[in-house]
Order: structure tokens, then sequence, then C-alpha cells
DNA sequence: CTATTTACCTACTAAATTAGGGGGTTAAAT
DNA sequence: ATTTAACCCCCTAATTTAGTAGGTAAATAG
């Protein structure tokens, strides 16, 4: 029942371009140095987001990574998707799955069903804009 | 993101129990056979079950394994917390986390205890009475 | 055109986890 | 004494996780 370490890195940098990017490319070797993160393994995570297109990286000098869209418009859950696959708890909910034959008097599945949603209604419920650090302070928790 | 097999496997155990035990004993054989699980792996996760008192062993002839308490007083929560420790989503939420320096401005932390609350809290809501096949019909979940 | 910078790509690896199996010992009932 | 069934210890093959190594391709500065 953990969220895996890529997932989490995942969400932490693109926290980190949302506060530092501000539309410019950021290289991943400065946004490896403030999140304390091996750049190499950022680089697999990047590529993922990159095709997912969640970021667009750009080659050469002045290049690196910046969002596609802004904070407010990325869903947490869309994020945590791309790199875990679906939040799913059990495999059997996963869509690309093979159709269980005894769902219908699974005495389980109503309560993963019931939970899948409330993961999924959980994290689309929360947008980049809400983790980030506002001046004002960010109220969106309590 | 996944609640793993030992877990899926411990509560079809425990519903089996309830619903085919009647507060006798019933050979783990019986069970592996019903729930099409191997009888050698059960054998594991009866051994934790029993340690952690949510069933009790007997030996020999007549013997087996049944709950200790009533269905309505198993709440879900702890059968999945017995298997799999807490279902925390990240570690540094662990009760026996090394507490994290970066707690104090952690952009995700509020996001994840949030999260934890409400896993534990729908799973703790949910009783292995309510999983039980009942006569009229299991009208718990929609 | 060349050097530098930075993303992109392929392959490998060590450690942990998962899902078991083998082969016994102990306790209870007949 | 035999049978039944829990309890216990040790082993394993496959998969996943969290990386590392060593490049190639594209963009920019001079």
């Amino acid at each position: 029942m953990k969220i895996s370490t890529r997932g989490r890195y995942a969400l932490r940098v693109m926290i980190d371009l949302a506060e530092h990017g501000n539309g410019n490319y950021i290289p991943l070797k400065e946004i490896s140095a403030r999140q304390n993160i091996s750049q190499k393994y950022l680089e697999s995570i990047m590529l993922e987001l990159s095709k997912a297109n969640l970021v667009e990286g750009q080659h050469g000098k002045g290049g690196g990574y910046k969002l596609n869209k802004s904070p407010e418009d990325y869903a947490v859950g869309e994020i945590l998707r791309t790199m875990e696959g679906e939040l799913a708890p059990v495999a059997c909910l996963e869509s690309n799955a093979q159709p269980c034959t005894h769902a219908a008097d699974c005495r389980t599945l109503p309560m993963w069903k019931n939970f899948y949603k409330l993961v999924n209604d959980y994290f689309n419920g929360i947008t980049l804009a809400d983790l980030t650090q506002k001046p004002e302070g960010n109220e969106y928790f309590i």
C-alpha cells in the first residue's frame, strides 16, 4: 500500500518546476541538486513524464524541462498514474485485467471498487498548485 | 498502491471462517480447497493471523482454525494491517520512522497525512460481517 | 565549425519482495 | 499407536525497485 519512489519523486519534480519554472526551461542538474535526488535516476523519471506530455524537454544550452500546463491544471492523480499505472488496489480492477469469473459472488469486490473510487477522487481533487508554496501560505490543507 | 496477496488472502480466509466456521474449528485443507489457495502458502498466513490473535488454531483431529471474535468485531483494517503492516502511503508516516528534518516545509506531507487517514477510516469502517453473504443479500455496498 | 550543454536512450545490477515448496516436529483425538 | 492437523525452519525462482554506466542527439555560444 505504498506510493512508489518514482511516483513521489515525480511529484517533487513537478512541484519544483511549478515553483522555480515560471515558463522557463530548468535543467535537470538544478532540480537534482535542489531535491537531492540522483540525476541519473531522475533522468528516467523525466523521460516518462516527457513521453506522457506532462513536461516538455529542450536540448542544449538554456534547455531543460518545463511544465506543459499551468500548475492548477495538473491533478496529482494524473501525475501518480503516469508513474505507477492505475491506482487500483487489486489487479482485477485494472482496465486491462482479464474478466474474473468470480466477480459476481466476490465478497470483497465492492469494497475494493469503492476504495478505488475514493483514491482516485482524492488525488484527482488536488492540483499541483495546491501543493506549491504560495506567498500568503498554503491554506489548502488544515 | 496495491494490496498485497497476503492481505487479500488473509481477508478471504477470514471471510471463509466467518461463513463456514460457526464457532467450530475448520481445517486449513478445507479452506485451501474452497478458496483455491495453496495450503502451504496459507499456512504462513495463518501463522501470522494466529500470532496476532485474530484466529485460534487447534491441533489434531477435529482441529483447525476458528475466529476469536464474532465477525462484526473484526475491522477489515485490523486484518490488513496485521498482514501488511501500517497502511501508510509513504514511509515517513510510519510510527517507527526516523523523524524527517524536512517535514516542516514538505509540500506533500499534509496530502499524504490526509490520505493515510482516509485509508484507515475507510477500512476501519468495514467489518468482516459486512463482507459475508447474508441470506437476505448483503446491502452494505450499493 | 567546434565546444559545450543538456536531453534522450540502452543496457546492466544489487537488493528486496512475492509467492510459493520441502521436510520435518508437536499436539490432540480415535 | 495411528491419524489428523497446526506449527516451525529453511530453501528458491521470478519479479519489481531503485538505482548506475556509458553512450548518442540536438541546441546554443563563440
